[in-house]
DNA sequence: TGCGGTTCTAGTGTATGCAAGAAGTGGGAA
DNA sequence: TTCCCACTTCTTGCATACACTAGAACCGCA
């Protein structure tokens, strides 16, 4: 996990450090990310750091205010509901697009992640059937033969990440978001785009419901 | 046009020139930026200029390559195709939420917009269209009620304002696109998302190809 | 004791210097 | 003549130093 990579620019490396534990929530949103004491952390002095703040605030991961220094997105409630409804929307946008064009070897690759994914939900191994997922709508991402939608879908969902994590671990809900993606699969197979679209939807608002019944207890 | 606005930060001010220059043409694709330079012309040091280079990286305005240096973002045919294609989506999901959600007021300054407009099409002043145009999209991005999608929208809409900018120059374009804004406009006052959606895609799409159409002759 | 202004300080913004890597250049060998 | 390799130069990546500003702490005054 934590290799050396010396072949990448350091700021890149301080960057993706950073991204990864704003992401896990290791720094907690409303953070201060003081340069000085950064770049102590990685010896590095204050340049590269900078720079890594400058990208990751461009991602939306932090905020920087001129001179007062920049801290790790608060986003508000209300914004992660923006998000997630934006997410739900690309997602079912990717998914009638990619019912459309995706070719067979594509479509076959997305029935098999799906079988897989059965034993997964049996054995209740949570991590695997997180990276499956992963897998399952980067699939539907590169289906839409739009490079760059597949880009763009990728990216939310990456810094929706930080939020995403958890919600799979609510009571049943593998078992729950698997039935769902069975009948997006039918829908998909069905050439059916409107439809897989609004299972997207569906699916992605059962995820969100999920995830607030979950951390309803803040 | 060129105010000195010394509150700014001078990175900022980098940024917002060069970001300038780059969707009005002035900086072709392909252009390399040569840090020093810039910095000289900025009368600045190649620190600020790095800074506003990392931010137009992200936005996808230039490219950068590791210790090769940044040039403005030659995007390829297929990826203006690509992303053409994303805006268009995008501004159907805008629409068809927007008609579910706008309240009077709002409904009526589109309406009100859409009015405005008849004037200048039959003048010929295609700028006032073109502003015109522009605050019609972006009341539809309001009238979804979702601040994050409404910024997402016009972030795309930015970073595509060099490629559209020449495109209402074809012969009778406004007078066309005018038309389109009136079906749209139809479809939201009935309530009916999913044609409005469709309304805006043919309408992007019409777009599209008349800029194709301009800009054949390269 | 409360308030306004002043000073202090921590931390960002910018400049500059040095080192390392990548393209271009020239010469030598096949 | 062409290909390969060392060398040069140019540009970027990083470190360090200085400047400036926003808050905090402080102090005097009412």
């Amino acid at each position: 996990m934590s290799e050396e990579a010396p072949n990448l620019l350091l700021s890149e490396r301080i960057r993706i450090a950073l991204a990864d534990e704003i992401t896990t929530g290791q720094l907690a949103p409303g953070s201060a990310l003081d340069e000085q004491q950064i770049g102590d952390r990685f010896g590095a002095s204050r340049t590269p750091v900078r720079e890594a703040i400058r990208q990751l605030s461009a991602v939306g991961l932090v905020e920087m205010r001129p001179r007062r220094g920049a801290v790790v997105s608060g986003v508000s409630t209300q914004r992660i509901i923006d998000m997630f409804e934006m997410s739900a929307e690309i997602e079912a946008m990717c998914v009638r697009l990619a019912t459309y064009r995706m070719n067979p070897v594509e479509r076959s690759r997305l029935a098999q992640l799906h079988e897989d994914s059965e034993a997964m939900v049996a054995a209740g191994d949570i991590d695997a059937y997180d990276r499956m997922n992963w897998d399952f709508h980067q699939t539907i991402y590169e289906g839409t033969h739009n490079a760059f939608i597949a880009e763009q879908a990728l990216g939310l969902r990456d810094r929706m990440a930080a939020f995403r994590r958890t919600q799979l671990r609510g009571g049943g809900r593998p078992a729950k978001s698997r039935a769902e993606h069975g009948e997006l699969l039918a829908a998909i197979m069905r050439g059916d785009g409107e439809e897989a679209a609004r299972c997207m939807r569906s699916h992605m608002f059962n995820a969100s419901l999920a995830l607030e019944r979950f951390t309803a207890g803040r």
